[in-house]
DNA sequence: TATATTATAGATGCATAAAGTCCATAATAT
DNA sequence: ATATTATGGACTTTATGCATCTATAATATA
């Protein structure tokens, strides 16, 4: 139940970029100022212009920028980029075989906190993440 | 972001016990029943006697059995004796160092993500998995 | 008291996946 | 023409979840 390097990566480098939408940057830069390792980076970008959440330009003055706005990236979209399909337990791959089938007490409590968890990811953008809007959104304040 | 065999494990093994809360069950039966390895198991049993969630005695007729009524044994405790402490993202850690120290945006999401989840597993308890009241409980009824 | 049965303790192995590296290639701005 | 950038894929490293095995200690009961 761990939030995993990559994905901290992926968010990080969104929120870089979603704090300066118009401007790009180019690999290198987002490392560096992330801290983050630039070979692997390349492979998260190319990851995320895949799945359309960022555009890229190859060449001098090229790099990556924002295909949507800030306010419309949320963070399912990121999770799903990085990671796939969002699950918190195997058995919940219907093409699973458990031996349990559907009278599994635990498997309600599992599903309770994936939608939790589910509403939270898609009620966050990147834009809440630049301007800390988050425990304003979803705590209701703090 | 996934739930690990062994905390399945875990929970399938008080969910059985938590049936037949007066029974004492030895390795064998519990493995068995719940399609889990013996040798495995035997070690996940270890930890939740350490911890003081079951009672453990040796010799014939010995066996496990819940130190706890069911319906006082919540998941918090039996993902902190699986698992340790219950964090989502390293830097939680407060030892871990990080080189963005307080102005991360990303922190809030993950700790509201993971205020969540600990409170869904605090207020689940064994006996509502064996009487399957989840949804009932959390998601107001279905 | 002897024996069978059970949990305990810890060492060890294995397979998989996450994390990270590297290099050759293609695109493109100047 | 050249330097700069992303792309694609192969590859290595490291960690760890999952599992096995063996020796030991406790204890019920015949």
């Amino acid at each position: 139940m761990q939030v995993s390097k990559t994905l901290d990566y992926a968010v990080r480098s969104l929120t870089l970029m979603g704090s300066r939408p118009i401007d790009t940057m180019n690999v290198k830069q987002i490392a560096e100022s992330q801290y983050i390792p630039i070979n692997y980076l390349a492979k998260i970008m190319r990851r995320l212009v895949e799945r359309g959440l960022v555009r890229s330009m190859v060449g001098p003055e090229g790099g990556y920028i924002l295909r949507k706005p800030p306010d419309s990236i949320n963070l399912k979209e990121v999770y799903e980029a990085i990671e796939g399909e969002f699950r918190i337990i195997d058995c919940m791959d219907k093409d699973h075989i458990c031996v349990f089938h559907d009278n599994c007490g635990q498997l309600a409590v599992w599903d309770d906190i994936r939608m939790s968890i589910l509403n939270i990811l898609e009620n966050t953008t990147i834009y809440d993440i630049v301007e800390n809007k988050i425990s304003d959104k979803v705590s209701g304040g703090k």
